[in-house]
DNA sequence: GATTAAATCTTTACATCGTCAAGATACTCC
DNA sequence: GGAGTATCTTGACGATGTAAAGATTTAATC
């Protein structure tokens, strides 16, 4: 089975090279003929795997949604109090940002275009999001979050965590915020900051073009 | 000085020639040497004015949080009433991105990696930011924003926009939230979830590893 | 105003990239 | 064991970013 001309199981093969570029070498050496060779197969190879880049950067995709999955399973687990497991879903998220940045990158920045042609990139991203809308939920039941529709609130809280990553990620964090404060007193009060507002806004103003 | 020969203003005309494929022909088409063919120029008369890719890039991106800051402060103009305009700001923002969605990308996702190399990137991001801190600020002073440091609020409310901009344009909002909501009801939710919410916290709880 | 230097643009060339086609090799199924 | 299929290699093509060398225009100096 695993003989030298035929590899056995170079799709995955192929992906886990891809990965390992990205957190080596970063994205501009993500190509598919480096690929192949960090792989040891020729440069056409994934052809017999992947219809085209865009479909091995697809499946990288989804290995990242997974491995980003596995972190805030870990992180949901790490306590029973429905709000700290928020919190430590959240700092997980940014957590794997910053450790797998260009892997977190391909995975968010749009570069899988067609999302809908890549079932298995959707499934990844609905797991990662249930496991969001699950532990808000539960903040929910215990009375720790606002209530109303669960999955609104998830994407709102979801929003806000991942435009701070990104931000930080495109270095759009203002320096001087940045001499003054470390990366996890400023998320510390990012968080703070969109989960407890004493307010203000009557709600009938807030929908408007 | 418009000979044929020399252009007279090839800098800026590049520029232009970047943005209108990225508005025309999207992302994947923006390559030096079709924006040197859509200038008139040879495919290496760039290299006149920029020092390569990246720098064309950067310029293209600066010019992007150029015409943002425009739309930002004809939204601040729009009304008198502090929260008003931070609303209508964040409406401004969100259209932009949508209008301009590869020229946003570009302005923001990263491909300019060393923005520290670019000031007059860097420039642009921080009268942007600064319109935004000033719009927070007067929310702050007329009280219907919460009291704190300013730069620290508006970082927050950025991101969270931000964030929620980003899913959009990634695709990755829910579809059941799709079919369910327009792309306004879904942002007015938004904005009316981290602005305004009943809370919740005990704040020494949030900052923890 | 002529000469020289500098800036701008063209042409040519090269390595790398994604992709395709044709062929070689290994596996599978009857 | 032979036929068919899946997998991999080789070779080729056009497009891309970039560098070098030369042509052309503008600017500076005298």
């Amino acid at each position: 089975m695993t003989t030298n001309y035929h590899h056995g199981d170079l799709k995955n093969a192929l992906i886990r090279a891809g990965i390992e570029i990205l957190s080596k070498e970063g994205m501009q050496a993500l190509s598919l003929r480096n690929v192949a060779k960090k792989a040891g197969v020729s440069h056409a190879a994934p052809y017999a795997h992947f219809a085209d880049k865009q479909a091995l950067i697809a499946a990288i995709a989804a290995e990242g949604y997974k491995k980003l999955y596995q972190q805030l399973v870990t992180a949901q687990n790490s306590t029973n109090d429905p709000l700290a497991r928020l919190l430590a879903v959240a700092h997980a998220y940014i957590q794997f940002a910053i450790d797998e940045a260009d892997h977190f990158k391909i995975t968010f920045s749009g570069v899988v275009e067609v999302e809908q042609n890549y079932p298995e990139y959707v499934e990844q991203s609905k797991q990662c999001f249930g496991l969001v809308v699950a532990v808000v939920a539960d903040c929910q039941a215990e009375g720790t979050l606002l209530q109303g529709d669960t999955q609104l609130i998830a994407v709102s809280i979801w929003a806000s965590i991942h435009g701070f990553v990104l931000l930080l990620q495109g270095n759009q964090l203002p320096s001087t915020l940045l001499e003054q404060y470390s990366i996890q007193e400023l998320f510390g009060f990012h968080l703070k900051q969109f989960l407890s507002t004493e307010s203000h806004i009557p709600s009938n103003n807030v929908i408007q073009p």
